[in-house]
DNA sequence: CTTGACACAGAACATTCGTTCGATTATAAT
DNA sequence: ATTATAATCGAACGAATGTTCTGTGTCAAG
């Protein structure tokens, strides 16, 4: 609630409602701290971090006047809409540590309709690649991937595997042959790799790829 | 009203307010411009001081964003979830027709998060790849993507692009090289088409593939 | 045919804009 | 006392922003 927010917080939430509410367009940065009394931008993009962080307001970065306020209405809103998955935002995977389990800071999450999905949704969890070590799996750096938890894979499906040696996350097609795993990429250019099976990890099963273009 | 306009002047006030629906905030001449296809900023202010002199809007001068829509209706209540966006679905996209340009049924629409794209977030849509025609652009059949109404591009983005000649729907990235269109496929295997300018028609700038893996 | 108004267009410019960087101070934890 | 984190701050920067200026083309009125 307001009465938790630091005084200087509070007086930059408030200004934004005032302002809003005569101009129906955002303020600056600038205007804010003339309002407040602060001649730094960056304390002012600072406060704005915290408000956000408190889910007062989105930002949208690197955007004149990108911000909206979130109005507090019932928190029953998103389950009333049964079509929208709220997937737990995790982080990042990246080859040289194994996928997160818990999330890095607070309750991000990413919201997708349920029709982008079958039948089980449960278990989802959310990741954003770091890097090129996954292209060979047609996955590039800064897409968003959304998987299963899941230690066990059918044949086939792809998955997020952790090898203890050499100590990397690789994101490939799985087949169990015996005692060894195929681990096929998806680049049909590129050869598969056979690990002893206790050498490997499923961390999550791969059901969904996001491409951001822009 | 609105059919008093010329045409140019009402897709400027039909795009700000899909703008404003989905941003909270308006947007700026260059926004406008690259909606609607001109890359003139001067004439994009021409068109809303038109638009202020018919009582369809107020501007403010000198200030970025600096307008405010006259509502004529009864004020629409904002989206209590301002995280989400609801994009219109409008079916399928395949090789041998034009996008569509209405929604086949209904009202659908697919909803992500706003935190998946970037600073604008007008005029998107969503389809559904029908076919194996588009894997050159690394996008296959089933996958969904989502598009901007835009009848231009920057060179290098990738677009929904309808080429008269020989009357096909393709993906790909869009140079434009003297009077000829260079249409490169994703998949760097694969070499560009040349097209003259005038059997080109971009239906909708690519900013997002989802790839469902079950 | 000429003129003026309107619509359209691009380039250049000064100013504004948010981010980044480096710094200091205050506070909390060890 | 030390260390880490949070809060605070200003300067600099590259990019974005709207305005101004100049120009072309179209059309209607005289």
């Amino acid at each position: 609630m307001n009465a938790e927010l630091p005084t200087r917080q509070q007086r930059v939430r408030s200004f934004l409602e005032e302002y809003l509410e005569s101009n129906e367009y955002p303020p600056t940065l600038r205007e804010i701290g003339r309002a407040i009394g602060v001649k730094s931008t960056s304390l002012i993009s600072y406060y704005l971090d915290q408000l956000e962080e408190r889910g007062y307001l989105v930002r949208q970065r690197s955007v004149s006047r990108g911000l909206r306020l979130v109005r507090r209405d019932s928190p029953r809103e998103l389950k009333a809409r049964p079509e929208i998955l709220s997937i737990p935002y995790l982080g990042h995977i990246v080859a040289s540590a194994p996928v997160p389990i818990e999330p890095l800071s607070g309750d991000e999450s990413v919201e997708l309709s349920r029709a982008l999905f079958g039948a089980n949704t449960a278990n989802l969890f959310a990741l954003t690649v770091k890097g090129d070590s996954m292209i060979d799996a047609l996955i590039h750096d800064g897409d968003t991937i959304i998987l299963r938890h899941q230690e066990r894979v059918e044949n086939g499906e792809m998955a997020a595997v952790w090898l203890d040696e050499p100590g990397e996350t690789t994101l490939k097609k799985v087949y169990y042959e015996g005692r060894q795993v195929r681990l096929q990429p998806a680049n049909p250019s590129m050869g598969p790799i056979y690990v002893p099976e206790d050498n490997v990890r499923v961390q999550g099963k791969v059901v969904m790829v996001i491409r951001q273009l822009e």
